[in-house]
DNA sequence: CAGGATCCAGACGTGGATCCGT
DNA sequence: ACGGATCCACGTCTGGATCCTG
């Protein structure tokens, strides 16, 4: 599948995905379903990734890059909402930038939305893709976006990372994105410290992704 | 197998490796033979490295950290002379070291050489293993070992990679290092200048290694 | 119920080296 | 003959996320 041209095109494809089971989308693409995703976390993320024609690999741009969109999941529960946080992007040492110029402002700036059921009582293959929510942040989210940020960044380049724990931050927080907990790596402080901590990653919390679909309805 | 404990039990260990055939290595280890090794270049000295008890894994340290000796295969032609150059390491950009602090040096104060017969002639399985040679610059090899380092780290300083070619250095030489020749990395020059280059090597050239084998007899 | 921990795939870098065309 | 090109293994890193226990 070739990147989409265009916003329109982009849309067009999210749309036609709507209403289709997991099942159903696999097939349509020769993939297997796995037997469970409790091992495979992200193998419904990469299977809409390859549904829609997002470039795939590991590079801090956009899934879109020409078009400057953020393809996420949004799983949703039993009730139809969010379920989890959403993964933004890692946390990079040293971060001396100001927020427009921040991974996490890139990410966030325009975003894709695809529900998905992620009740546990529906069957993996079963369960159903929903319409998509083409999001831009509005001024409001984005000034307590950038506040949280901001707060983060702080303690990150002060390297205040005892007290940086995931309880801090109104929408984002920042939580640990690793394989595991003894994945450790060199962080250096404002005193030119050197420290071994957990990498971390930037999350959007769940109350966060709640406000973005209801407002989308 | 463990990392030997002294140079004594290295050698020990190295020395009953001498007149054994690849087969019959591989198979004491429990590792089967691949078909041909065009396709697996490296994989016996990776047999040697767990035939010895060298601590496996890509880091830039001797393969026996606490005795600071490096182990190196010395692949031998029809005639029992070495037949091909000799890897040492990958050059590092920026670096702005001494000779004796270069990743060449650390690698090279201490080498356990093991000459490995290599005529295409002979049959995979039945090619032996030599005896062992531990070795040390002398004054004089290090002297020019040293003066090639410095010849080619100047030029990689400046960034004058059009004329860093593999015909500088006497002992010491500089080439390729990379999957293939599409592989480009980003160099800064004096000038700061970005440049795309193929990273590069440090390998001796089969005149020194011939050097080596022959003042071992 | 959410903060801390964890899982897979794929790209990438490094160390093990030898191949091969001119 | 040798300078430039190439090959595999494996550990690490990043991006895709969800798990799970107090």
């Amino acid at each position: 599948m070739q990147p989409p041209k265009s916003e329109t095109e982009l849309m067009n494809r999210a749309n036609h995905l709507a209403g289709k089971t997991f099942a159903s989308l696999s097939k349509e693409l020769g993939k297997n379903l796995p037997e469970n995703l409790q091992t495979e976390k992200g193998w419904l993320g990469q299977l809409l990734e390859l549904a829609l024609g997002a470039t795939a690999g590991s590079k801090p741009e956009p899934d879109f890059q020409q078009l400057g969109i953020e393809l996420k999941t949004l799983p949703l529960n039993a009730q139809h909402q969010p379920k989890e946080s959403t993964f933004v992007c890692t946390a990079k040492l040293p971060c001396e930038l100001e927020w427009q110029q921040s991974n996490v402002y890139q990410k966030l700036k325009k975003v894709l939305w695809i529900p998905i059921e992620a009740d546990p009582h529906i069957s993996f293959p079963e369960r159903r893709i929903g319409a998509p929510i083409l999001w831009q942040p509005s001024s409001e989210q984005e000034k307590i976006l950038q506040q949280d940020w901001e707060e983060l960044t702080e303690m990150l380049t002060v390297g205040d990372y005892q007290h940086l724990t995931a309880k801090i931050g109104t929408y984002l927080q920042m939580r640990p994105k690793a394989a595991n907990s003894r994945v450790l790596r060199t962080a250096i402080d404002s005193n030119s410290e050197q420290q071994l901590i957990v990498p971390r990653g930037f999350y959007l919390r769940t109350c966060f992704t709640k406000q973005i679909l209801t407002s989308s309805i």
